[in-house]
DNA sequence: ATCTATTCCTGGCTGC
DNA sequence: TGCAGCCAGGAATAGA
């Protein structure tokens, strides 16, 4: 599942191949994926790509003439460039958008494809100043990697909610899901039901600490693989192995080898150690 | 403000 | 081998 460390490694592989090339023509193969009202892919047709950034969980590419394109992956979503003889060969049904690339010094003609086995990802084309408005965009919280440790106590502590609720809420800080969220809760010692307003000063500098460090890594090692995430070029990111809490249910914690315990909260599956993470 | 349930969607799993 | 039924889950939405 595609969280922050996905999506920033999606975007720094993307960039380079992306950055300068024009679309040719968009071509939709599922109509839901493209959002928005009216829905208008064709517009980028013509458009040359200036930068390739991340907000969150979204990828935009900025083109020319204040044109852009959000893409949100969600669940199954992958974005990777493949010649045209690799796309026929293939003939992968779960293809969702092309978009034919022109021909860049040294590459043949290629294209962008957007897959997405469940259909949950989505699209949307536009002017750059109609994406940033976007009201699932705009309302997006501050980046965890960049919110200082002040800030982001002071954000916790005008919150009533737990703090798995809290983590996962992307107008609270944009980028953590499922896995990153009870992995900074498991680095810094505390309980996915803790209240926000009870965390005490000194572990919400922990927990900020934890984020941060979390993610780092993650970025570092290429994001999880775990279910269908795969980099733009097909290969797995590895840091799945590094992962303490996420998906071990009864396997033995790895600072006091009590087994990690598996509970639903806010409707997301939650794992923690049940003996060192403290509510407070 | 916060919480819960529902919807979207399909591969993979379980059980018969 | 086949098939029905259930599950996961990010975000939007409605309702409490």
């Amino acid at each position: 599942m595609p969280e922050l460390p996905e999506v920033e490694s999606v975007v720094r592989a993307l960039a380079p191949m992306l950055t300068g090339r024009s679309v040719k023509n968009v071509r939709v193969l599922n109509r839901s994926t493209v959002a928005g009202s009216p829905r208008k892919p064709s517009v980028l047709e013509g458009r040359r790509v200036e930068r390739v950034l991340r907000r969150g969980k979204y990828i935009v590419v900025h083109f020319d003439e204040a044109f852009a394109m959000a893409v949100h992956l969600r669940m199954t979503g992958w974005l990777g460039v493949k010649t045209q003889a690799q796309v026929a060969e293939e003939q992968d049904k779960f293809v969702r958008m092309v978009f034919e690339l022109d021909e860049a010094p040294g590459r043949g003609a290629e294209w962008l494809l957007f897959r997405d086995i469940r259909k949950f990802g989505r699209v949307w084309c536009g002017r750059r100043e109609e994406i940033i408005a976007l009201k699932s965009f705009n309302k997006l919280g501050p980046e965890p990697l960049a919110i200082t440790p002040e800030a982001f106590a002071e954000r916790l502590h005008a919150h009533r909610g737990r703090l798995k609720s809290l983590l996962l809420n992307q107008a609270f800080l944009a980028g953590l899901g499922n896995i990153y969220a009870d992995e900074a809760l498991f680095e810094a010692g505390l309980h996915p039901l803790a209240l926000a307003q009870q965390v005490k000063p000194d572990s919400a500098r922990r927990l900020h600490a934890a984020i941060q460090a979390i993610l780092g890594k993650a970025i570092s090692a290429g994001g999880s693989s775990i279910d269908d995430y795969l980099h733009p070029d097909g290969t797995p990111g590895w840091f799945q192995r590094e992962l303490k809490a996420y998906g071990r249910e009864g396997e033995p914690c790895t600072r006091c080898k009590a087994p990690i315990k598996r509970d639903v909260v806010g409707q997301r599956g939650t794992w923690y150690c049940a003996k060192c993470q403290k509510k407070r």
